[in-house]
DNA sequence: ATGGGTGCAAATCCTTTGCATCTGC
DNA sequence: GCAGATGCAAAGGATTTGCACCCAT
């Protein structure tokens, strides 16, 4: 049941621990190539779609760029970037009421499992290299 | 500025404001077929590009699956399912203070344009498929 | 020796782009 | 006649899969 944790499969694991960035599998894959320089693309792959499937890390799907990476399992929410697609954790939780979030995923036919408030504009960045130009 | 309502373009647009379950590409393509037999897919995307651009209909990313679109331009939250990734829209709205989405946004350093509730689990259907299995 | 894990390359899928043609004004 | 829109085919990028090989048990 649980994957063997191969040396590949730990060291992936460590890398989206301690990433504070929510990397993309290309990004694992750069970062892990530095001490496993044989590792394949295919590997991380494969070895993130296990973890995920494990609940030992989540994915996240913000739709322009392609997936990305979290090992922060604890409940948290995100700010989106509506310029250049970067997410950010947001550190003080947004509260909402268990209530009205049971009455809702009633109204859809859910059984809830968890949720998540995604704020979105323009982050610091970009507000910057806006006002530039 | 405006993109000439053309009538590729005109088609498009009722075909996502008419729909209710957030039609990806491919499947705006296949409708808009029907009616304009010899559109090609490149330029479905790119009208839909426009179309977002322009703000007049919204693009939702999940992750698994690949974009979707939306014509609801009202503000909503929706549910995901977590077994075969259907959006629905949620319709009872989930109210947040104003006050703590500002306070986020400010420590996430964004300026902050908009927000969405997402709720995750499984749904209707899928709790259905599970159980006969 | 056996089964799972791995690397590599090829295959898919989704989306974008180049380009010649067509359309509406 | 022109500028922008369109269709088609080819290119691109991300992710998955097939397969032979290798490693730990």
């Amino acid at each position: 049941m649980t994957k063997t944790l191969t040396s590949n499969t730990q060291a992936i694991l460590e890398i989206v621990r301690a990433a504070d960035n929510h990397p993309t599998a290309q990004e694992i894959y750069d970062a892990v190539r530095r001490t496993r320089p044989h590792i394949g693309l295919a590997s991380v792959y494969r070895i993130l779609r296990v973890l995920v499937e494990q609940g030992e890390i989540k994915e996240i799907g913000v739709g322009e760029e392609g997936r990305r990476y979290d090992g922060h399992l604890a409940r948290h929410d995100h700010a989106v970037c509506t310029d250049c697609g970067a997410l950010i954790d947001l550190p003080t939780e947004i509260v909402l009421s268990q209530e009205h979030l049971q009455v809702a995923a009633r109204t859809a036919g859910i059984e809830l499992e968890s949720h998540e408030v995604r704020l979105y504009g323009r982050c610091a960045n970009c507000q910057a290299r806006r006002s530039q130009s």
